[in-house]
Formats: structure tokens, C-alpha cells, sequence
RNA sequence: GCGCCCGUAGCUCAACCGGAUAGAGCAACGGCCUUCUAAGCCGUAGGUUGCAGGUUCGAUUCCUGCCGGGCGCGCCA
């Protein structure tokens, strides 16, 4: 709707250019929406931007530009306004388009050309596969996810990936902790106490119970060779030394217990999200970048060119150099690249995969990572504005007052999988991106419960069955739907042309909200929407004996249907058409 | 201590890369169902945008300082 009123706006202002009444054209066109009615459909802050350029005053350039404003078919008229604004007032035929336009585009109405093909990767979620998602990596898929589809929704080529750290210490923590649990099945006494720092879920009693059901009792070994001597003070400590003599009693039978679970977990994982509607295109495994000695190569490449040191027995690269407050190891004085290292491989090879743009989501504790990933980024020659890092608060989960903390090797956390079974997909995938990403979201479960009647996501859904309910009761009484072309001229009323209007904020808003990376943007535009079309609906009678008017208001409805069913599609919402 | 993020209605949050009288939802209060779904609508009330300065036609937005909160500052991931 804005180029009905920029295209004008533009000849205007090139032919005050041509004819030397002004310097040169301001950067952008932008217009406001006014929240005044008497401030007109949208307003135009040009002649406030260009006055000081200008040397001249607002108001004067503000008659200027209004006087060489060329007729249009959508424009009632214009005004000057408080410091010299250029108020626009439309015609109705200007929202009548918007009913027509998503009549026409249906499932597409909204989309833009704004990414023009444009490859993009975004990876999000990247949980480590010890343990079944919670409720706060939910809030990741939910928010990923929906940033994907408004991304693809506005032409830019999408690739969406998880990044499995199937490599490292944390794995082999899993490992053990699988393999103490396993030696219980098998009632065999354990070589120590199970450990404080081991994973303690319940799902490792079931990986563990699925392991010897498979191997039986092959993976048992002497209890000679699995303990270790006593009295280690630092756990973490004893840790890697359990971890250590388990690989060596196991030998090579350990990577059956290492996948054990992986492979459950990650199952887990891939089956929780494709249920919570959120799909990847590639699943990248950290060891996969190891075997084929991308981390090797990307470390090479630093050392090479100059920007690492060894101190301390360890090899450093100089991130310092490149903006970062200090250096940061790549391989570690017992020979084992750090996650770092592996993550500069991993996006190196991101980029080297042809990807314009690459966007990470990491939980908001990562945002000290950011300045280092950038600088390998730099030290390699590769360009860091091609990545982008957008932080996700974590989920602070409450049950009523209390806060409920969370860690995953203590088995305390409420699933993800646990939330959706509670309040339903939709209901989850709603809140999830009902604010800002980058904020604190306070998820009180009994609220949540509470919530699952009188959710917010109900007043939409309903907003767009009721549409549906509109076509059914007029097809009870054999009243005829709108054809493909009917007369919209007869919508005049206030409410209408209002209601219109906000069919064309959601391509506006689609747009905002992509460039922004704020799916919650969407969220707030749904829930005006149905808040506009329920009070339509409930002053205004729809199904009206006469068939013109009747076919002018059905369309309406229904293009505010489909716009309400776009933007849930983008937020992974469904859009029933009976409730 | 240093760095990043945040302080907006009782609560949870918006505010379109500086715009006009800062908006929603929930909670509170008062109304609306013999006519298309009351999972709804209408109305009332609620604010010195943490504080103090600065930049300018104009600041919740940008800058500085202070107060308060979160996170980060490993040869962990």
C-alpha cells in the first residue's frame, strides 16, 4: 500500500530535484503509519528530513513537494501537518486492493522478493546430544524455526542446520554414565559411586536397559580393569579418568557404547522437534568435521598465516590481534583441539558451502563467544559480516512461584517433550515467540496449564474458524458465496476500510519482521488482526440477504482468513477452520 | 573490576533503523447472549518510559554519568 502513495511522492520529489527547487533526494522513502486518524493513513516525515539539508523550513518544503504531487487514483488527499508532516488520506479503493490482493495471492498473500534467492544458513538449536531437549532449547526450535519460514516467506534461500557435537568430552561423559547404569542392569557391582557429574536422567537407565538387551552381557568387563584408585578430590578429575580406563577396557567395543547414546538421544531429539514442526535440512556432526580433518586444516590455516603461538604446551591464536581481549587455545596441551577450534572449522566450512549469509542462534551465555568466532572469521580472510549471531535468552521455568532450576546431567528439567503433551503444540510454538528473543522469558508451568484454555493462540485460531463458521452457516441456508469478482465498492464503513488497512500491514510486517529477525513481530500483528476482525464481526452483520453485499463482506472475511492462517503458518501455529 | 544485554501501566511485554496525545494482553471494575460460535464484544481505570544531564524542530529510541538486574570474562562445551 506504501508504493501507492511513494510512487506520487517520488515524482514529486525528483521533479522539485529537476527543476533545482531541491538539492537532491533524501536516502529512503519511509512512511508512518499515525496513530491519529486525523494525521491521515500514512505520513511522511520527508520534508522534517530534508528541511535541514534544505536550509529551508519544513512547512514551506512541505507545500512544495504537496503542490507537485501528481493526481492519483489512490490518494483522497494530502495535508501539512504539526512541524511538516505530509499527511496522506486514501481512497477506499486503496484498502479494497488489499481484499483483493489476498484473495488472489491466497497461501502466498504477504510473501515478498526481499531476499531475492539470496542463500542463507541458519543453524539453531545445536542442543548437545546428552539428553532430551528442554523447555528452553524449545524456545530456540520455536523461534529458529519461525525466523526460517518468514526468511524463505520474503525469497531468501534457506538451509536450515543442527549441529550435532558428537565429538568431545561431553559425549564420552554420556558414554560412561550409559555404562554405569548398563553394569547395573546386569547387577554387577560398580567400580565407584555413581558419579555426582555423570548424567543422572532417567534416559540413561533406558539407553543403558536397550544396550544389554541388544549385547547382553558382552560389554561386562573385570571389575579389576575399570577401578580406579581411590580418593581422586577433583570430580571432574576422576571423571576423565573413569572415562579413560573405560576406553581401555572396552577397547574397541567403546564406540558401540558411545552411539548407544548418541544414537537414542539424537533419535529422540530429531523425532521431538519434526513433532514440534520444526524441520532441518542438514544435521552436521562435529565428528564428521573431525575425521575429515576440517579442524586439522582450519588450525593449519591459522598457523600458516602467522596468528598462533605455542605457550605452555598448548597452541594459541592470536584473537587479540583481530579485537577479542585475549587469546583463546586451539589445541590443548594434551593434544585435543578445543570446541573453539572445531568451531572455526565448522564455520569456515559454512561459508565455503556458498552461503551469502549465515546466521547462528546460541543461548544468550554464548554472547562472550561472538567477538572470538569473528575474529578466526577475520584471520582467515573470511568477511564477519556474513555471519550474524542472534542471542536466545534461556527460558526461565517456573511451577507457580517456584523457579525450577535446571540441569541436565541431574536429570532436573522439564522436557520439551513434556511441554507440548501439556499445553499442545500450538499453544507451545505461541508463546515461545510471543516476545523478543533476546528477553527473558519467565514460563510459569501452571500458568501455561492454566493458559491452555483462554490461550491467546485460541483467540486467533478462533478469529479465523469463525470465517469458516460464516461460510458454513451460509451454505446451511443456501446463501450464496462471493464469486471471484464482486463489487467492494459497497464497503464504506469505517470498520471495513480499518480492517482492510490491516491486511496490508501483514506483507509491511512480514518485511519488518524478517529484516528484524523478530518473529514475535508477527505474533503482535495476528493478535491485532483478530482483535479487529472480532469487533467487525460482532458489529456488523455478515450474512445479509442482499448477495452483493453479502459477497463484499464474505470476502473480506475471508482474506482476513487467509491472512490470519499466513501468519500461523509462519509461526508454525495451525489454523483450524472449526473449533 | 572489564565487556555485552536490559530497566516502559499492578504483572508480562510492544512501540515500525529520532516523529505528532507511549500502546496491547493479563489482572481490576461496569455493561452486552431468544438473530452469523460469548474461546467473543463494548466501556472505565491504570505512566515523570530507573535517575541526572547532553545532542535538536522533536528522544522510550542516539551520547555521557549514576542506580538497579541478567549474562559472560577456562587449555569446559
Amino acid at each position: 500500500m506504501k508504493e501507492f502513495v511513494a510512487k506520487p511522492l517520488r515524482n514529486a520529489l525528483t521533479g522539485l530535484v529537476q527543476a533545482g527547487k531541491i538539492k537532491a533526494l533524501p536516502e529512503r522513502l519511509d512512511f508512518d503509519r499515525p496513530k491519529q486518524a486525523e494525521h491521515g493513513h500514512l505520513a511522511s516525515n520527508v520534508a522534517l528530513i530534508l528541511a535541514k539539508a534544505e536550509g529551508r523550513k519544513p512547512r514551506d518544503l512541505a507545500a512544495e513537494i504537496v503542490a507537485a504531487l501528481p493526481a492519483s487514483e489512490w490518494i483522497a488527499r494530502s495535508e501539512i501537518a504539526g512541524p511538516g508532516f505530509i499527511n496522506f488520506f486514501l481512497q477506499p479503493a486503496a484498502f479494497h486492493a488489499a481484499i483483493r490482493n489476498a484473495r488472489h495471492h491466497r497461501d502466498q498473500f504477504g510473501a515478498g522478493r526481499m531476499g531475492g534467492g539470496e542463500k542463507v544458513q541458519l543453524e539453531f538449536v545445536s542442543a548437545n546430544p546428552t539428553g532430551p531437549l528442554h523447555v528452553g532449547h524449545g524456545r530456540g526450535a520455536a523461534y529458529g524455526a519461525s525466523l526460517a519460514n518468514l526468511l524463505r516467506f520474503t525469497g531468501f534461500d534457506v538451509q536450515c542446520e543442527y549441529y550435532v557435537n558428537d565429538a568431545g568430552r561431553q559425549m564420552d561423559i554420556l558414554a560412561a554414565s550409559v555404562y554405569l547404569r548398563y553394569l547395573e542392569e546386569l547387577g554387577v557391582a560398580l567400580p565407584c559411586a555413581f558419579p555426582e557429574n555423570a548424567y543422572r536422567g532417567d534416559y540413561v537407565r533406558a539407553i543403558a536397559a536397550h544396550l544389554r538387551s541388544r549385547e547382553g552381557d558382552r560389554l561386562q568387563r573385570p571389575a579389576g580393569a575399570l577401578a580406579g584408585p581411590a580418593g581422586e578430590a577433583d570430580p571432574e578429575a576422576a571423571m576423565d579418568a573413569l572415562i579413560a580406563r573405560i576406553k581401555t577396557a572396552l577397547g574397541p567395543d567403546y564406540g558401540i557404547l558411545h552411539s548407544a547414546g548418541l544414537d537414542e538421544i539424537l533419535a529422540d531429539i530429531r523425532d521431538d522437534l519434526s513433532a514440534f514442526g520444526v524441520h532441518y535440512d542438514r544435521w552436521y556432526s562435529e565428528r564428521s568435521l573431525m575425521d575429515k580433518g576440517a579442524v586439522a586444516a582450519a588450525v593449519e590455516r591459522l598457523k600458516a598465516d602467522g596468528h598462533c603461538y605455542l605457550q605452555d604446551g598448548a597452541l594459541w591464536f592470536r584473537a587479540t590481534a583481530f579485537g577479542d581481549d585475549k587469546d583463546r587455545v586451539l589445541l590443548r596441551d594434551n593434544g585435543a583441539y578445543t570446541y573453539f577450534a572445531s568451531d572455526v572449522a565448522y564455520h569456515a566450512e559454512k561459508f565455503a558451502r556458498g552461503f551469502a549469509r549465515v546466521i547462528d542462534m546460541w543461548g544468550a551465555d554464548h554472547h562472550g563467544y561472538i567477538t572470538r568466532v569473528r575474529a578466526a572469521l577475520r584471520a582467515l580472510g573470511l568477511d564477519d559480516n556474513r555471519l550474524e549471531v542472534l542471542l536466545v535468552q534461556f527460558a526461565i521455568l517456573y511451577r507457580g512461584q517456584e523457579k525450577i532450576s535446571m540441569s541436565t546431567r541431574a536429570g532436573e528439567f522439564v522436557t520439551l517433550r513434556a511441554l507440548r503433551e501439556e499445553v499442545g503444540n500450538d499453544a507451545a510454538r505461541f508463546f515461545y515467540v510471543l516476545r523478543r528473543a533476546d528477553q527473558h522469558l519467565d514460563f510459569d508451568l501452571e500458568l501455561a496449564k492454566r493458559h491452555s484454555e483462554e490461550n491467546p493462540v485460541y483467540y486467533i485460531q478462533y478469529a479465523h474458524a469463525r470465517v469458516y463458521s460464516l461460510l458454513r452457516q451460509a451454505d446451511e441456508r443456501s446463501l450464496s458465496r462471493p464469486p471471484a469478482e464482486v463489487d467492494l465498492n459497497l464497503l464504506q464503513e469505517e470498520r471495513e476500510l480499518g480492517l482492510a488497512d490491516l491486511l496490508w500491514r501483514f506483507p509491511e510486517s512480514v518485511t519488518q519482521a524478517a529484516g528484524d529477525r523478530e518473529p514475535h513481530q508477527i505474533a503482535f500483528y495476528l493478535r491485532e488482526l483478530a482483535a479487529a476482525f472480532h469487533t467487525y464481526y460482532n458489529a456488523t452483520r455478515i450474512l445479509v440477504e442482499e448477495d452483493p453485499l453479502r459477497h463484499a463482506r464474505l470476502a473480506l472475511c475471508t482474506a482476513v482468513a487467509i491472512t490470519i492462517a499466513n501468519g500461523l503458518r509462519l509461526l508454525g501455529v495451525s489454523a483450524p477452520e472449526q473449533m
